[in-house]
Formats: structure tokens, sequence, C-alpha cells
DNA sequence: ATGGTTTTTACTGCGTC
DNA sequence: GACGCGGTAAAAACCAT
């Protein structure tokens, strides 16, 4: 017999019941044969029913803490854990903190030498830990962007210009409550724009990781502070990109400029998405060349449904009869 | 919040291969 | 029968107010 066993009620069968219901209802579990609530006896390390001394649980782990505090001073001296660690901060924000109270460690006040020390420290100490602080997450944004810019099949010169924005966004504070990812995606989104080679809203949400109402969000909130000079985009800046990922030939592309610029006399374009009469007017192109391409074909290419396509092809073709 | 506009989704009939 | 195309209605998304 162990020790542990004797300590049993001599019905062992119940005790064994018992530890099978513990493991579903953790603390203080009742007694099955009185129905009372258990105490537990932290010396013994035992819970038992108050009425029978069965014994319900053995080897109770005391998770509290082995001191005892009176006060508020003393639970905060005595307890030796520090704030949560997390793995959004560099260092799991475990870094230590320069005090704002002018006192030593045993309390005592500083001299006004030291005093003066100390607030050279927290000046330099903020300055470094901002500093730093903009320096990763300018070095993920630009991580992303190369990416994603990759993805897209974007320039290195778009990249660079993505780049310059994500800073300037950075040193104008304009980060906080958006994701870093969110306005990196914005900033690659106007870059492409600026540079005469746009990339739809939702191409740049198919390679990011927030979704395109969050990008568009962040793109508004960005041009709007930092007035950038982005001119809408033309259906015209789509089309070499869709006809070469369409294998057309040249000459479609040709003809659908021309197919844009009678549209754009009649007036075709205004409040339409760009991308959308480009696709259009590249089906129109293809028809008038001969080439054999379906509106799902271009629809996919450009993204856009073949509805839109319809729509806008039967416009761009009134338009150049008239 | 709301209304107007555009785009998308889903469903339809028709013709062709 | 599958596919491409055209049309339509309703839903969703977007934009200005």
């Amino acid at each position: 017999m162990t020790p542990q066993e004797h300590l049993r009620t001599p019905d062992d069968g119940v005790a064994d019941e018992a530890t099978a219901e513990r493991s579903e209802q953790s603390d203080s579990p009742t007694c099955p044969d009185c129905g009372v609530a258990s105490v537990t006896d932290a010396e013994r390390a035992e819970a038992h029913c108050p009425e029978c001394g069965l014994v319900l649980e053995e080897d109770i782990v005391d998770r509290g803490p082995e001191w005892r505090a009176f006060d508020e001073n003393q639970r905060d001296s005595k307890r030796r854990v520090g704030a949560p660690v997390t793995e959004t901060l560099h260092d799991r924000g475990l870094s230590s903190v320069i005090g704002w109270q002018d006192k030593d460690a045993y309390g005592q006040s500083l001299s006004s030498r030291q005093r003066q020390k100390m607030q050279r420290l927290r000046t330099w100490d903020e300055r470094f830990r901002t500093k730093s602080a903009r320096e990763r997450n300018l070095k993920q944004a630009l991580v992303e962007v190369d990416r994603m810019a990759s993805a897209l099949g974007l320039t290195d010169a778009v990249r660079e210009t993505a780049g310059v924005i994500y800073r300037r966004a950075l040193e104008e504070d304009l980060l906080p409550g958006r994701s870093i990812e969110a306005m990196a995606t914005a900033s690659l989104y106007a870059a492409a724009r600026q540079a005469g080679m746009p990339r739809s809203l939702d191409e740049c949400a198919g390679v990011s990781r927030v979704e395109r109402k969050e990008i568009a969000r962040a793109y508004r909130y960005l041009a709007g502070e930092l007035d950038l000079a982005v001119q809408p985009a033309t259906p015209e800046q789509f089309l070499p990109r869709i006809v070469s990922d369409l294998d057309l030939p040249d000459g479609v592309e040709r003809e659908a400029r021309r197919l844009l610029e009678a549209g754009k006399r009649a007036n075709v374009h205004s409040g339409k998405s760009p991308i959308g009469l480009a696709a259009a007017a590249i089906y129109a192109a293809a028809m008038l060349t001969n080439e054999t391409i379906t509106q799902h074909e271009i629809g996919e290419a450009a993204d856009v449904s073949v509805v839109t396509i319809r729509n806008r092809y039967r416009e761009l073709l009134e338009a150049t009869e008239q």
C-alpha cells in the first residue's frame, strides 16, 4: 500500500468515480455521496468532503503566490513577474524603461545633478526607441512593397516611389490606426498610378494581405494628407498590359486606342471604370481586326465581368459610328 | 443614413460547333 | 450538350450628399 492509498476511503470504486468526474469540472468537486462541495486542504494538497471525509482530489498544484502581501506596495515589490510578453514587439515587450520618478533603487530622491542626467537619458532613450521603431516599421513595409510589386510586375522605379511615399507617410505620423500592410499597399497603388502604369485596386488587393476596402481607405487617406499628384487612371494605361497578357498583336492595341479616342469624344468614359472600358475596347478591337478572343478571356485578364465588357463595348461602337 | 450610379452575380434564350 | 453571346433583374459596391 502506498502512502497515498491509505488516505482513501475503504470504497475505492467510489473514489475512482470521483476522480473521473473531476476531469470535467476542475474546481471544487462535489462529493458523490453527500453532494456537498469539497474543501481544499492546502497543507496536504488535497480536496475532501467535509461531511464524510472522502478525498476527492490529490496532489493539487497551488498556483497562487507563496508569499503574502498586506498592501499594494508589498504586492508590487514581492511579485516576480512582469507584463506578459508579446511577439508583436521586437523585444517582446521586455525592454527596460527608465522610470519617471527621480528616485533611486532605494526610493531616495536623486541629487539635482543626477536628476539632470536621468532627464538626458530619458530624452535619448525616447529618441532611440521611436527612431528604431520607425526603422523596423519601414523595413517591414518595404519588404512587403517589394513582394507585391514583383507580383504585380511593376518596375523598380515604382517600388522606389512607393518607398518614398511610405516614408513620407511615416514621417507625418499617418500610420497610427492603420495596418502597415494596408499603407504599404496603398503606397504602391499610388506609385503605380503616378508612374502611368496603374494596377486596379482589385489587383493590388489580390497580392496584399489586407482587403480591397482597407486599401482604398488607406489610399484615400494617404492621397488626402500627402496631397499626392495622382491623376485619375485612364483606360489607355491598362491597354498594354492586358494586350500582352492575352498575347494579342499590336494592331489590336492600336485599334483599341482609336476606339477609346472616339469614345472619349462621345463622353462614354465619364463615371465608368477605366479598366472595364479598356477591356471593352480590346474586345471590340479584336473583333474589328478579326482576332478570336472571347469576352470571358478578356474579362479574366482584366478582372472585369463579361457583362461590363458587353455594356461598354456596345457604347464604344455606337460612339465610333457617329 | 440615403439615393443614385455602376458593377457584379445569376439566370435566361438563342445560335453554333 | 457545351460554349459563346446578348439581354435582364436583383444584389452589391461605390460615391456624393
